[in-house]
DNA sequence: AAATAAAATTAGGCAAGACTAATTTTATTT
DNA sequence: AAATAAAATTAGTCTTGCCTAATTTTATTT
């Protein structure tokens, strides 16, 4: 059996691997999750007994077969969880991730496939990501961010690679939601800071960070 | 902040409380739980720290006005669940309750009250348990059993005391549900075994303890 | 009332999952 | 290459929630 935090930590590992392709340090894992890297030692010990990761000092950490298939499944469960959130309870975006990172965890055979069967089997999750398929399967993942686009260039929001509230209430804020139309009017060279036309309105200025944590289709 | 575990002793305590009325003692606890009575009795100060709960050797544990607050909401998710379980998601009634009692611990200001609103106020779960209100109030509970019926008398069950799945795909196999109508032909006076008939069909023999765990209205 | 049985409690222990502080290893500068 | 900084690891501690075994308290029989 995979206990709550053993789930928690594969999760993140599956992300850094998605998010970075680099090596998976225990920093790393450790700053993710905000715990301490000797807990996170301790962790990657239990994770390579129950052989869902394999450690090694040059290579960092990486997930066996059995760990991406399990991370698979709680990333799957955590998505679908949010469709539920949004489209049937009425949360707004910005409200369901934290719900979803406790229901993720609850184990049943058939409960994701039956969940995805009633939400109509959805291909992103309300951040734009993509949700995988019961064979763990899954849709496009888009890797350009506003800060890639180029000056001028015209783009399409295709999703959020921060889900904090912070972020989504000030995206919410400026009117930038799923498939919102931005145009790069100006990048200031001194912090590449961006000047930008939401669907063709007067220009706002965001700043390097928030470009990088667009998800964007040109 | 109350854990999962004193969650689940809470409502254990509430459920002997409604069932019996009668002293709630840590062996009863521990009994219904599965745990030793050891561990009752630590769980008996932390939630006594917490005002949860009051205990008194004469009196046995009493749930706080606070703690059957507490309680009631959890009773409350559980059933709201369950509901949600078996009708949007196709579950048959044996299958939700060990779901319901993860699905229970989700701890989110509005979740219940949404779920409610989604479910459209279901005043029973599949069980035939009253959910309570958000204002904690809730609809009758039954107390009579097909074992408290006089010989001949006609009644419809309306609630299953014991939601194993034992005793539900046994009701299952006999075509019981909550609604069915059942007639009680005959007690046999050795050991309390009562002859029914299910929907006016052939007579059929079932135990003592089967009479006790379904609730009926005459 | 004594003897016995049952229930409650205490004492001590264990595993999970976190922490801090100290140490060792590895990487980066100078 | 030596010095320094950063990262990884170890050692030891804490809390939660459970356990077993021993003891004490309470209830039931004889
Ligand atoms: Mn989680
Ligand atoms: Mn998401
Ligand atoms: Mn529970
Ligand atoms: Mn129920």
């Amino acid at each position: 059996m995979i206990t709550l935090s053993e789930e928690n930590y594969l999760k993140c590992i599956y992300r850094l691997w998605q998010d970075k392709g680099q090596k998976i340090t225990p920093t790393a894992i450790a700053e993710s999750l905000g715990n301490n890297p000797a807990s996170v030692v301790d962790m990657i010990r239990k994770l390579t007994d129950k052989q869902l990761i394999n450690y090694d000092k040059k290579k960092g950490v990486e997930l066996t077969t059995q760990g991406q298939k399990d991370a698979t499944l709680i990333v799957r469960r955590h998505r679908l969880w949010e469709v539920f959130l949004l489209e049937k309870l009425g949360y707004h975006w910005d409200e369901i991730h934290d719900i979803a990172e406790e229901l993720e965890h609850i184990k049943d055979a058939t409960l994701a496939d039956r969940l995805d069967k009633f939400l109509g089997f959805p291909e992103y999750d309300p951040h734009g990501d993509p949700i995988p398929k019961a064979n763990g399967k899954m849709a496009k993942r888009y890797s350009t961010t506003l800060a890639d686009v180029k000056t001028g260039g015209q783009c399409r929001v295709v999703a959020v690679k921060d889900t904090t509230s912070q972020f989504l209430q000030y995206l919410q804020k400026l009117g930038i939601n799923i498939g919102t139309k931005i145009q790069l009017i100006e990048r200031i060279s001194f912090d590449n800071s961006l000047v930008i036309s939401i669907d063709g309105a007067e220009h706002k200025t965001v700043s390097q960070k928030f470009g990088e944590s667009l998800l964007i289709d040109m």
